[in-house]
DNA sequence: GCCGCTATTCAGTGTTACTATGTAGTGGTA
DNA sequence: TACCACTACATAGTAACACTGAATAGCGGC
């Protein structure tokens, strides 16, 4: 992965997991496969999976195991208040940090 | 300052400051009072040096020392060729980011 | 002589994403 | 039976970066 985009995930790519969590409950090995489909290719298993424990342990997520008819048992994270908390909160960060770096953007560009 | 900011700010404050850098030259401190004046209001001096003299070891500026009226030589930080394409490089990293999260908010926020 | 402002530096810390690998369950197939 | 592919999760070690909390140094005014 490019470095700049490893260093600007820090911060960020809990906020995104959080953010696909608040639509619907998922697991790790399909959050990985939705962060690919948007487009983050090159997100690592483990870097998911070591977000989740992360998580986990904020109290921002509820674990659930199920069962899966294709390997071993899926562990169902779903957003809980405190996770809808700090997610909104995560919100108005980002919204502040775009603005400004649209702002600089648009003063650098001529 | 927020822990969220501090962590969204990595890999992030380099290309700010390389905005600034590419409007006009500067130094550390008034880079870091410009810093101030945009918003960014905890960001700690030391951090500003600190990325200054990383910036300045990867070779995206240039450097020269000026007498100052007021204190010690200033450090004039001045973007160079490879900054100027590092910055590039940067801004279209910051747009497919600040667009999947767009993406997310708006998904989201129903 | 001391304080406040300007200006830079640096050692130590915490957090985060990555690399690389290991473990495990299921179904298909030769 | 043995092997492979896919699903699914876990973890030890590493690199990068921003922060804390200092220290150092030059200048002017009281």
């Amino acid at each position: 992965m490019g470095k700049q985009m490893t260093e600007m995930l820090k911060g960020t790519l809990e906020g995104i997991v959080l953010a696909i969590l608040s639509v619907q409950a998922a697991y790790g090995y399909e959050i990985t496969a939705r962060l690919r489909e948007q487009g983050f290719t090159e997100i690592a298993e483990g870097t998911v999976y070591a977000l989740l424990i992360r998580i986990e342990q904020k109290g921002f997520v509820d674990v659930e195991k199920v069962p899966s008819e294709k390997g071993p048992p899926r562990k169902v994270y779903s957003l809980n208040v405190q996770g809808r908390e700090f997610l909104e909160e995560f919100w108005s960060t980002w919204s502040f940090l775009a603005e400004r770096l649209e702002q600089l953007h648009k003063e650098g560009g001529n």
